[in-house]
DNA sequence: GGCTCAAACATGTCCGTACATGTAGGCAAA
DNA sequence: TTTGCCTACATGTACGGACATGTTTGAGCC
């Protein structure tokens, strides 16, 4: 429940972005219904027509319009819309979708990082790292297992904290370590006999494998992990246009013929 | 093979972009590596800096590139850029990423459309569509099995076409079909019989599914589609950012004991 | 060498204008 | 009624200026 003075001192185009959003989302305009024109907006908001541009460009980049020249815009609807924040919590994401999240560490170690970790996390021969694993759980059902590596002065900060806290992001945001950008990996792979044994069900039940690194500001890897849900429990939704593809497809390891 | 005619051709920014977005993808900036500044670029080009600005933010949305306040944009490097067509066309991407397209149609039906059909291409009870199943294989190996349900005035032209033909967007285009918009939900499935028989895999093997729902610049359904990869086969990579996410997570169907 | 601080630099936000180019709706003619 | 055209309208592209706000860097000092 960000007030309204948040609302308010936010600059002008992420206001006028934000309202069309709510209004959106609320239902105010059905899938493709066409949007108010961009002078139109500029005076009812009284600014100028480039800060409406801007805040309707911030919604394409969202995938929840579609302009082309000459006509006004439309809504393209789809899923709910979620932060970048909502989606990198897996607590805020879940009572957000009504359920009831829950965790248990399953270890937390501090060790030499692997050669993959040393890679996505851009830190040199011999670095040490911290890494996390967890099951998640909705009302009650374990869905998903995060293995998640720390470069060490994140991983210091984590170590730290309550091992029961619900959202570790958040509170590395508190602390002042920023996520703001991240590049997600997704597949499909049979779960491993520890997999299995986590998440109570058998081998080989098929798990949707998400891979991830965030990184700050700066570009500074703060985050390597492997998420691995439950193929029944969730699903991922992309929104891609000509305009603005942040999608791309990319060959797997291939035939397991002996396996990766 | 876009030649440099159409280069020159379209807008001072896409043309800033695409050099932009060239030296990324040969390398010339490694990872983390910072861009020139926009007065520097703008006085490259002769172009005014909103100019500069709008080429960076086409780069912003395609996830390639981080800025903020005060400090000079960085690269966030990543996997190998796609555009949105070669995402949309199999053969396209195949022979992109030096692999061996192949494909061969199943079924080729025209069918009233169940009631998913319906809600997805926005059409009335009692719409006939056009379904169409297609293996695809990469160097002779079947990767994938598409299903996708073409409204009636599009899969009539699909109909048309020879069966053959590699890429059935690409054949729409030339025929003023335009895709421009696609909404894609991932999540990770076991291979049906039906599956397993095409892909030549044993049943319950995991398969990573994309349903997508394609539109044209007027926001039309064009195409409603299931696609069904072998798990080691594909992957999907996406970029998301506080500023720009397009990228959200869903609750499965729950436990398929019956439940939800 | 290390520290502080201020200036130079870089991006963010916002305004205004001008013209290009595509869409959609209404009017008039066939 | 239908067709064709023309005129508003809407978005796309590009310019210019101004000020706000954050980062980087280097000079100068301890």
């Amino acid at each position: 429940m960000t007030d309204s003075r948040d609302h308010e001192q936010r600059s002008l185009y992420r206001r006028v972005a934000d309202d069309l959003r709510a209004d959106i989302v609320a239902g105010n305009y059905g899938a493709g219904a066409s949007l108010p024109s961009e002078s139109e907006l500029a005076a009812r908001y009284d600014v100028s027509r480039g800060t409406v541009r801007q805040a309707f460009s911030a919604l394409r980049a969202e995938g929840v319009i579609a302009s082309r020249r000459g006509a006004r815009r439309i809504v393209l609807s789809g899923p709910r819309l979620q932060s970048f924040t909502e989606l990198l919590s897996f607590s805020r994401w879940a009572r957000a979708v009504g359920e009831e999240p829950a965790g248990r560490v399953v270890s937390l170690e501090r060790r030499d990082a692997t050669a993959l970790e040393r890679e996505q996390l851009n830190i040199a021969d011999g670095s040490r790292i911290y890494h996390l694993t967890r099951v998640r759980m909705l009302s009650g059902r374990p869905v998903m297992i995060e293995r998640t590596a720390y470069p060490d002065r994140v991983g210091a900060l984590v170590a730290g904290m309550d091992p029961d806290i619900e959202s570790i992001t958040e509170r590395l945001a508190e602390l002042g370590v920023l996520f703001t950008d991240a590049e997600h990996i997704i597949d499909a792979v049979p779960a491993s006999t520890e997999d299995a044994r986590l998440l109570d069900v058998r081998p080989r039940v098929p798990i949707l494998r998400e891979r991830r690194r965030s990184t700050d500001p700066s570009g500074t890897p703060v985050e390597w992990s492997e998420d691995r849900y439950l193929g029944d429990a969730v699903a991922f939704t992309v929104h891609n246009s000509v305009a603005a593809n942040a999608l791309s497809r990319q060959p797997g390891p291939g035939p397991s013929t002996k396996a990766r």
